[in-house]
DNA sequence: ACCTCATCGAACCGATCAGTACCATGTGTG
DNA sequence: CACACATGGTACTGATCGGTTCGATGAGGT
């Protein structure tokens, strides 16, 4: 058997659960705002059994932010493959699940950058670029299916557009959501990178 | 006499060294990463001092971050002015300026939305959205200036590129500086969003 | 000379923090 | 049944936190 099959007393599913609550928690309130035994509370889960699956709070938020980034890339990357194969749809795509989320209720802006301001050392700063590369990526794709001059160029373009709108969402109050803006702005500069038509 | 002539016991000078000191520390370390007694002995000031000018040390990151709001709008629009009137020259100095200031040794991104994005409840965030839309004003008013067919929306998608560009040269490494890729790209956006030629 | 006021330095308060240790409990496996 | 192990609960440590209080010092204006 390579796996449990019991459900109640699973080391993997307890890190689980103290893994999905933590995650809540540190985005509600920063990761300076919330302690250790107070997560332990929300869990339901003791101390020990906390350091004993995650060494310690820089660790539990290692694992935290690296989990959120592997599901934040997933879904976006999902967004996109959704739209097809055209490049302009596909990055359409893209801002209109942005708008999506910003929309939701207790929305607070990324996770990974707003962990990586807040804590300009330890293991933030670094998993946040990851993602940020991770994004780039995504947007490099798309301007390179789109026969872009400068794929790189662009994506850093776009780059700016999804994370100056999230910032946008998150502090700036505004009656039309700012991924509808970003959107246009984002098809501007694809059409506007590419040489011929 | 209206104030203080005194050079050593002004009460004004000390408020000033307390806000400067605590500018630098809060900018550096973030809002929870430095104590109260921490910021008292880079002043060389006592904790009384401390909270008969400000109050709390809410009342002190109120203060900090709005002398800093201020601040930076004006070197903004200073930086704008003297660009000369036409509009797109006016948008290139002000991602110029941002190129410089992302460029400069001990650069952590804006201050406001750091701070916003630490303290999800308290002043940060009133004064980072204030801060937000002084920087819409700014852009909007080169918008309106280059006859952009709707200034708010051009504004608004420039401003994404302001603080896209921000965030990208605080926490992604990069070989070229962000903001010279959204200057062209608010030129772009710039040119493509006026009617007529 | 006098008084006022800003200030420093230090002690102090209660609360909270990350992290550790110990013990009782329950579950799964042999 | 017996053993190993993951766990919850509780108490504890040493440090730091924001904030308050008190007394000594010294400068400025009258």
């Amino acid at each position: 058997m390579p796996v449990a099959k019991g459900t109640s007393l699973d080391p993997a599913r307890t890190r689980a659960a103290i893994l999905e609550a933590a995650t809540a928690a540190f985005y509600d309130h920063g990761l300076d705002g919330v302690g250790v035994a107070n997560l332990c509370s929300r869990t339901g889960v003791s101390k020990e059994t906390l350091y004993r699956h995650f060494g310690s709070k820089q660790g539990l938020i290692e694992a935290v932010l690296e989990a959120r980034s592997d599901k934040v890339t997933r879904w976006l990357r999902a967004a996109a493959d959704s739209a097809g194969p055209d490049p302009a749809d596909r990055l359409a795509a893209v801002f209109d699940a942005l708008a999506g989320w910003h929309g939701e209720p207790g929305f607070r802006g990324c996770a990974l950058v707003n962990a990586a301001t807040q804590h300009h050392e330890g293991p933030a700063r670094a998993v946040a670029a990851r993602h940020l590369d991770r994004r780039l990526a995504l947007l490099e794709d798309i301007a390179t299916l789109a026969g872009a001059r400068d794929p790189g160029v662009l994506a850093r373009q776009l780059l700016m557009l999804v994370s100056g709108s999230t910032t946008a969402a998150d502090l700036h109050p505004g009656s039309e959501p700012a991924a509808r803006h970003a959107r246009e702005a984002a098809l501007t500069l694809l059409a506007a990178a590419v040489p011929a038509r």
